[in-house]
DNA sequence: AAGTGGTCTAGACCACGTC
DNA sequence: ACGTGGTCTAGACCACTTT
C-alpha cells in the first residue's frame, strides 16, 4: 500500500488526476464524494473541495450537486490564450518595437460596421496602422472606434502611440468577443506587408464593449508564418 | 455612501472589478490588503482572498506576498478556447457528422516528425483523415502516432471512429501544446476540401503527451472561411 | 426527503519576498 | 524582520438536484 501525503489542494489535484490518467477512475466514472476523499486523504473537506474544484475548472470534471463528481466524458481540453499588447509580444521575441499610423479618419462607418458595433448613426473613427519588428511589417490594425462611448479619443493623438495601447489605458473595458481566422491578402495588405497576394494571413478580429456598448473593434492582419502557440 | 452588501466572493469579485473598471482604483496602483477589505466588506479574510485569487487568474491583478495585490499594468486579457471533439462542433453546428479514413500507413517517419516527436528510430502510425458536415469537407486531420506509447493503436480500427476519438478514449493524456496558424492550400489539400489551390486555410497543430513521450501529433486543416470564435 | 457540492467563518500557521 | 498573500481546519449552513 502506497500511502500518499496530501497536504494542499494541489496535492488532491495532482492525485485525483493520476488516478484519472491512469483510468483507476474511468471517463463517465462517478468518484467518492468529497466528505469521503477528504477521509481517505487525511484532510478537510475544504481542500479536497478546492483541488476538484480547479480539476472542474479545467475541463476535467463534471460536478453537480447531489448527482456528485464525474470524470468527464470527453475531457474538453481548454487553452488559454494570453493576448498581449502588440508591442510587448513584438519585444518579447526579441525584436526592436516599431508604429506608424497610416489613416485617421472620422467619418461615418459602412453598413457592416454599423451593425457589428451597434451604432445607429453618427460618426466613428477609424485607425489604419503598422505595427513594425525589426523594421519588418508585423501586423496590420484595421480599427474602428466609437466615439460615443469614448469621446476622448477624437482627440487623442494616436501618431506616437497605437490605438491599442491608448485604448487599454483609457477606455474602462468589461467584456469582448475574439475570432480567429485566416484570410488571403488583399493586394492592398500585400503591399502593407510586403507579402504576395493572396498569401495566407493569420487574422483576429476583436470586438470590445462597455457596460451598455461597443467600444472598439479591430482586425488585426499578420504578416505570412504568424502563428500562435500556447500549452494545454 | 452607498452601502453594498458583501456576502459571497463572487461579491467581492465584481465590486473589485467594478472599482477597477470605474478606474477607483488604477491600473499600477496598490489595493489594500484582504485584512482591511475583510473588514470594509464585512467578510472573512478568506472570502476576500477566493475572490482576488479569481481575478488574478483572470489577469486583472498582480499579486505578490509582502509586495500586496496591485491592478494590473496591462491587464492581459487571457482567452479560453474550448477544443472539442470534431464529431461534436460539427453536430454543434446542426450539420450531420461523417468521417472517411484516407490512408494509414506504418513506417518510418520523415526526419521532421521524427524530430518534432522526439522519435529516434523505428515506426510510426500515419493517418490521414476527412470529416465532413453535410456531406462537405470539414476538417483535414493529418496525424502521426507514436506505437511505442501506445501500442494498441497499431491493431485499433480507425475505419469507423477517428484516431482523435480514439485516443482521447484509449491513450492517457496528460500535457501538450497546440499553434495556430494560416496556410494556403496545397493542391492535393485543396482537391481533398474541395477549395481553390492557395486558399486560406485555417490551421491547428497539437502535439499531446505522456509523462514521458510525445503520444501523438496532429495537424487539422480547415476548410476555408472557418473561424474559432471565443468571449474574453 | 435526502445527499451532494458550494460557500462562509474565525482562527491559525506558513511561505515568500521585500525592506 | 516583518508584512502580505496562501492555505488549512472544523464546523456550519445553504443551494441545488435527484430520488
Amino acid at each position: 500500500m502506497t500511502q500518499i501525503s496530501i497536504k494542499s489542494w494541489q496535492d488532491v489535484q495532482n492525485e485525483v488526476r493520476n488516478r484519472i490518467n491512469s483510468r483507476i477512475w474511468k471517463p463517465g466514472q462517478q468518484i467518492p464524494n468529497e466528505a469521503t476523499l477528504a477521509q481517505e486523504f487525511g484532510c478537510a473537506r475544504a481542500t479536497v473541495n478546492r483541488g476538484l474544484q480547479a480539476l472542474a475548472d479545467s475541463g476535467l470534471l463534471d460536478r453537480r450537486r447531489k448527482a456528485g463528481t464525474r470524470v468527464a466524458l470527453h475531457p474538453v481540453r481548454k487553452a488559454t490564450l494570453s493576448i498581449p499588447i502588440l508591442q510587448h509580444e513584438i519585444e518579447a521575441r526579441g525584436l526592436i518595437y516599431h508604429y506608424i499610423l497610416k489613416s485617421r479618419t472620422l467619418g461615418p462607418p459602412p453598413e457592416n460596421i454599423r451593425a457589428e458595433m451597434g451604432i445607429a448613426t453618427g460618426n466613428a473613427l477609424h485607425i489604419e496602422a503598422l505595427h513594425l519588428g525589426d523594421n519588418l511589417p508585423y501586423v496590420i490594425e484595421d480599427r474602428w472606434i466609437n466615439i460615443t462611448a469614448v469621446p476622448q479619443a477624437e482627440t487623442a493623438d494616436f501618431t506616437q502611440q497605437s490605438p491599442n495601447k491608448w485604448l487599454v489605458e483609457n477606455a474602462a473595458f468589461v467584456s469582448g468577443d475574439i475570432e480567429f481566422s485566416a484570410e488571403n491578402a488583399s493586394p492592398k495588405q500585400a503591399e502593407l506587408l510586403m507579402c504576395k497576394i493572396d498569401e495566407a494571413l493569420f487574422v483576429i478580429k476583436r470586438r470590445t464593449q462597455n457596460h451598455a456598448q461597443i467600444i472598439t473593434q479591430a482586425t488585426l492582419i499578420f504578416a505570412p508564418h504568424y502563428s500562435m502557440k500556447t500549452r494545454i
